[in-house]
DNA sequence: AACTATTTATAAGA
DNA sequence: TTCTTATAAATAGTT
């Protein structure tokens, strides 16, 4: 038993210069950020994504619903995945049904337009600029190309949640766990295999490091690193 | 003064019955998890982003560096921004000239066709796929673009970020606060400023409510929902 | 929104 | 890294 023990002490809102305690600090409180993150999504039915980013220059995420599949399009993930077209899920029944009617319909030549971004890897049609590595562009280009994506991502979050409200009364289970019930009246889960991937994904991604299944939190990558100080410590967000 | 005040009680960690208090807690909550995301960045000099999916349907973020430059392109900020090509900024200027470099050269096919995503408000040449409303596609193809848009985005940071590391020395200040020290062999600061604006952002976003400038957390947008239980709720992630 | 009793997070030390 | 302990900080229920 320690004795002589001082106890927690205020500490000033500044950089910190110990290093070492520094990193220790930033383990502890990224523990607690995550878990209060954690009891938020489940104590108001919240949802929620953290990118974090550590000054060694490592990246942490926790994600409401799971993030990782936006971690990881090895060939071993998507040679994993049933490419049955969905045809034992109603859920990837419909999705395929739909599917089918725009491959039929007047939005077929836009929608092949779209399918570029999926089938990259697969052919070398001129148009196929979006292939370009992005080591080959100048930091200008990628910093005004980092902002249309950031953009147009949320505006597909956004139909797609419309979409999930006007087509209630699916749910696809997450691929480890036990069975799941279909949700009536309620919104779909979102999870890996609501993504039906019959197209793999456009661009490589490796996770360095990954902690274990069911933590919903992961390094997602190295040598990232960014400098900023931050504006605002007062007491509270209003 | 209140005497009989029985003070906090230990909650059970699951979704609350009772919607007023769950909406109480959760404002608290999102407060508590934003404050101690700002001391982390400042402690630990750190960075991060928190979208935050409320159950009613609204948005919270909260970004260090700052995220609002994500949120809104309307017509007023662009025209705003200062269009001389940063002559009188050095990293401006650096950014243009290598991108001059770039046009002249070898790359400048590719470069056109990057440039395509930047320019499809103005054009309106055949392959340019990209200006899809989202609205008009399947909810199947818009998830596999979002994962798609998720993966490249990452990409896109992290080759900006190693071009940071190479390109030191430079510093934009933030527009609205004070005048900038030049970093000496650090990193170069990630504002809005740093995103030359020749372009305009090819999709349209508009910010439905906003918190007051500084506290650098803001209500993004409403109408989104998604429901999903959180898997975990142990002392820390390991 | 404010008040407090209590729970929870965590800074230092081991 | 992990554990302990005293203290700082967050917050549930009440007003």
């Amino acid at each position: 038993m320690v004795k002589n023990n001082l106890g927690r002490r205020k500490v000033e809102m500044v950089k910190m210069t110990n290093e070492t305690n520094l990193q220790v600090t930033f383990s502890k409180r990224r523990s607690g950020l995550f878990k209060k993150a954690s009891e938020l999504c489940t104590l108001c039915d919240a949802n929620i994504a953290i990118l974090l980013f550590s000054p060694s220059g490592k990246v942490f995420s926790f994600g409401h619903p799971d993030l990782s599949l936006l971690l990881d399009n090895s060939p071993e993930r998507i040679s994993n995945i049933d490419l049955d077209h969905g045809s034992r899920n109603p859920y990837l029944q419909m999705l395929n049904d739909r599917y089918a009617e725009l491959m039929a319909g007047k939005e077929r030549e836009q929608m092949k337009r779209a399918m570029i971004v999926q089938n990259q890897r697969r052919n070398n049609e001129p148009d196929n600029w979006w292939r370009i590595s992005t080591e080959e562009l100048s930091f200008g280009q990628l910093a005004r190309m980092k902002l249309a994506l950031e953009v147009l991502r949320r505006k597909v979050e956004e139909t797609a949640s419309q979409f999930h409200q006007t087509n209630a009364n699916y749910y696809i289970g997450s691929s480890g766990t036990a069975a799941s019930e279909p949700v009536n009246g309620g919104n779909v889960s979102t999870n890996q295999e609501l993504f039906h991937p019959i197209y793999s994904l456009p661009f490589g991604f490796n996770v360095m490091n990954r902690t274990p299944a069911g933590y919903n939190h992961t390094l997602i990558h190295q040598n990232l690193e960014f400098k900023h100080p931050h504006p605002y410590h007062g007491p509270r967000y209003y």
